[in-house]
DNA sequence: ATATAATATGAACTAAGAGTTCATATTATC
DNA sequence: GATAATATGAACTCTTAGTTCATATTATAT
């Protein structure tokens, strides 16, 4: 279920207005929407967006394919429709968290960065669970009009988090702040990413029975502060 | 191609006492055996192992279908057989390395470790490829017989470079040993993979115009060697 | 040289699943 | 009560998968 549905309003008519969704949608009590965009975002976190079906689609979100092409003009127009929304909408979520992280202290930023991702993609809607989905997927497409948009964004982030602390001497004077910023992009991502998509620690091995994820972000933190802080 | 194809050979006998080939592949020629587990590997890493298709397996190693049932009992059979061929060779060989690199000092055995493992993944075979292909897609199955007895092995490898450094007291006596084993696992990981697999670094974003993949491990050694290292 | 076994081949079959359409039923609106 | 809007899912086409098997080819043995 996606909470507090009605923030996605102004998404979604920007969207018709660009002709990736009918009037029809638009029009549709939200409970509808919700079921409907829900099911596609499950669909597409599970089986990989690339492989969206309409049919499981309409079964997931019990309603008739056919209404599903009232809606959207095809099953592509329907993979852009939740790739637009997923991309405009967690691009602004972040942007609007950026000011206030640059702000806190590092090993906090970094904390309610990591921490904050994790929760707000869990809670919020499949939409940054898909754009992970989506990134291990290796589809071209996918790459240019979600993914690359989407890591820019979480690596200025990580960016700014960095670069203002070294502004206020948090840092070693003498570490280089792009390399730095692409690694712990690397380890937030990682991190993050093995807890929304569990079957990733599998392999990344980041948590287990002697290390649950609290105690990771903790070990985590330490080691990236210990790298980069000053003293 | 598959350089050193003869390496394959005992590997083979063994699957094949096994069931998971006939003993008419194993007596192909070699050429024709190796272009056909090649074609294997090639359409895994581009596919993903789980959408392997006979049919394009055939056309890209310019073999008739009917020939893979002569040597494979079926799609999955085929699969375990390379899936199996890929666990037992890639164990072998990094168990092959492990006493050595326990034995460098530090930076040098996360440097063979990282570098080593990125050339050979790409000379040997895709073998390594198909594995890294395996644990982004999340397909159940192979996390048990393919993605978990790797990453174990990786993240054991790692464990002992880390811990004979620790008995060396090249480590800062207060970091847990198990915690940065994992994160260093995965960093090690993140690095690797998004040089074999570039799509992956439109996320990671571990190399840009700015950090070519040398640079890259310099600062991802110096970053990972400030962390834990003893002074 | 001939007979026999081993191997190679790809057209043909079956089956599943995809995307899409559309005639019809239902609901809302005026 | 009439007209427009929306909902529906069976039916269609198409692609592609896995698999089989009758036949052709090649190797081996006598």
């Amino acid at each position: 279920m996606l909470s507090d549905w009605a923030q996605f309003q102004p998404y979604i008519i920007q969207l018709e207005q660009e002709g990736l969704a009918t009037r029809t949608f638009r029009r549709l009590d939200p409970q509808r929407q919700g079921a409907i965009v829900g099911a596609i975002l499950d669909e597409a976190t599970e089986h990989g967006p690339a492989a969206l079906s309409i049919k499981r689609v309409a079964k997931r979100a019990d309603v008739a394919v056919g209404s599903l092409y009232q809606y959207f003009s095809n099953r592509d127009g329907m993979l852009q429709f939740v790739v637009e929304l997923c991309v405009r909408y967690t691009k602004d979520a972040f942007e609007q968290f950026r000011p206030y992280l640059a702000a806190m202290p590092l090993r906090d930023a970094l904390s309610a960065y990591l921490v904050g991702g994790i929760e707000w993609s869990k809670t919020q809607a499949g939409l940054l669970k898909l754009f992970a989905r989506a990134a291990y997927q290796g589809d071209p497409e996918l790459a240019e009009s979600l993914v690359i948009p989407i890591a820019d964004v979480l690596r200025e982030m990580v960016h700014d988090i960095l670069s203002t602390a070294l502004g206020r001497g948090e840092l070693r004077p003498d570490v280089d702040l792009e390399s730095a910023t692409r690694i712990v992009h690397a380890l937030m991502i990682a991190a993050g990413d093995s807890q929304l998509l569990p079957y990733l620690n599998n392999y990344f091995q980041l948590t287990g029975p002697d290390l649950p994820p609290e105690q990771l972000v903790e070990a985590l933190l330490d080691l990236v502060i210990q790298a980069i802080s000053a003293e």
